[in-house]
DNA sequence: GCCAACGTTGGC
DNA sequence: GCCAACGTTGGC
């Protein structure tokens, strides 16, 4: 199975690319993923050793910021059942989770930040979802293409 | 802070 | 099953 490329949003003044790397063995569990076809891609496609666009999102500017990689594939996200959690989900139980996670490990930080901008004035990604007007997803796939060509970005 | 675009909810 | 109302996302 070849390995597959993604983007993951996260706002840095909730848990950026820096805090990542902070974390103990600079990985982290992807928690509060609420919407259906994000967790569906966690949980069906996403393998370990798949490779991530870290991209800061509802902030100034919005970019990509480095790579990170896929270090456990899915399991059921323990926060939906957590009443104190922002994103406690009262319909799922530990015998029907819903929400499901993964863990990430930071990788590498860009030379330099790509920017929402530059993504969209770059031809050859255009078709990336991140560019698309209105798009929202926050786990999304991105092609090896689009992936070499951001981190070739990056790293000049 | 505004608001367009989107996903979800719930009445019918 | 439709769709209006609502809440959220996220660029600007």
């Amino acid at each position: 199975m070849p390995k597959k490329y993604w983007l993951m949003k996260s706002e840095p003044n909730e848990f950026s690319f820096d805090d990542l790397k902070l974390e103990p063995d600079s990985r982290a569990h992807w928690d509060g993923v609420r919407n259906y076809q994000a967790r569906n891609f966690m949980r069906n496609e996403m393998k370990k050793g798949d490779l991530v666009l870290f991209y800061h999102s509802n902030c100034d500017p919005p970019g990509v910021v480095g790579i990170a990689e896929v270090a456990k594939e899915a399991y059921p996200d323990h926060t939906a059942w957590d009443p104190k959690d922002k994103h406690f989900d009262p319909k799922t139980t530990k015998d029907n989770p819903v929400w499901f996670m993964v863990e990430v490990k930071w990788k590498k930080a860009f030379k330099r930040f790509v920017s929402l901008h530059e993504l969209k004035e770059t031809r050859e990604l255009k078709d990336m979802k991140v560019v698309q007007r209105g798009q929202r997803l926050s786990v999304q796939p991105v092609t090896r293409k689009e992936f070499d060509k951001v981190c070739k970005m990056g790293s000049k």
